[in-house]
DNA sequence: ACCTGAACACCGTTCAAGT
DNA sequence: ACCTGAACACCGTTCAAGT
């Protein structure tokens, strides 16, 4: 866990692992057999650590919306913790926490059971991609092409504002914030 | 190309390349420079290939729907590509010509240039999300735990139709299409 | 039961040497 | 200008050998 959250996931290696042990190399195989296990170790505790969710207001809108950015909250400061669960495929399992409260939360609603169950997959599928891009765009800050080569005015005709808009990075918090308050509104007034 | 959609990004190695065009590992080096150079190569023939969208029908609503699925499809049906593709962090360019079509659909319904810069943001966001979730479960189709081990009665008490439905697995093309109507409708009507 | 060193088959990369 | 082989520093993994 010390070396993921320092150096990253790509040097976490079975080798650097044994050198920061001060023990040989072959002893970690010993101990959790390959590489692929010694993840899955990894995952199954950050799973157990880092699923707990607080949900905070009153109302079950405020509610919803307070587990969504709680829990992408979490997960942006820890980036290489993400990283690994994600290559590891359990990113469904760390979500399960969260899933548990949602549910709670809509089943309080009294919506049908279907629409319960896709209103949760939804909200969860909003947080993992707004992670999974916002991890995207932060580990490569400059996009090689700039805003500005990537809109001529001929994409945006007679709309300069538009273009200065355009051209601006993209606020993921805003965009987040957004999509959650659209999806989680329908939900609740039951569209 | 050839390689990585038959073997895999993992086994997309300077090697492996050098043997399939039957030449010396190094003269991989003298034309690329290394492997990095490599995938940025290839990285930039996909997005220059696979950008292209097509917008069907009729109204804005139903061409704004046809750009998401489309881009998803295409997305989907080459699940090797997009991982090289955001490997190299140039996500945001190969959503590039989807962002120009979606800016044109939106434009055209007259709202202000604040309101379509986060609309077209909030959808890119749900498709880039609502793929790589896509990717991870059907990476990981045997997720260890099975649903019935994830849920239990106490968690939806006295709703055993809502267990049901949680129990199965999820339908990400279902979640996809909700709230992608979900808020392209809200984009429209100018929540 | 636990740890070691040697060895193997892989990587990416550099560099001097060839034509 | 283009390609090669040898070499280096890294990987993950196995296995016989030690205590």
């Amino acid at each position: 866990m010390e070396i993921l959250e320092s150096v990253g996931i790509e040097r976490l290696t079975v080798r650097a692992l044994a050198a920061k042990l001060g023990v040989a190399v072959t002893a970690i195989y010993w101990h959790v057999g390959n590489k692929q296990a010694l993840f899955d170790g990894l995952v199954e505790r950050i799973i157990a650590q880092i699923g707990q969710i607080r949900v905070r207001g009153q109302g079950p809108e405020v509610r919803i919306l307070s587990i969504g950015h709680s829990l992408r909250h979490t997960l942006l400061e820890r980036p290489n913790v993400v990283a690994v669960v994600h290559r590891q495929g359990r990113t469904a399992a760390l979500f399960q926490p969260a899933r548990r409260v949602l549910v709670r939360e809509l089943t309080a609603l009294g919506l049908p059971a279907a629409e319960t169950a896709v209103a949760v997959g939804a909200i969860l599928n909003l947080i993992v991609g707004s992670v999974l891009v916002d991890r995207q765009v932060e580990r490569q800050p400059a996009q090689q092409a700039t805003p500005e080569e990537l809109w001529t005015p001929d994409d945006v005709p007679d709309n300069p504002d538009l273009l200065r808009y355009l051209s601006q990075p993209v606020d993921q918090q805003e965009l987040f914030d957004y999509s959650l308050r659209v999806l989680v509104r329908a939900v609740v007034s039951g569209v």
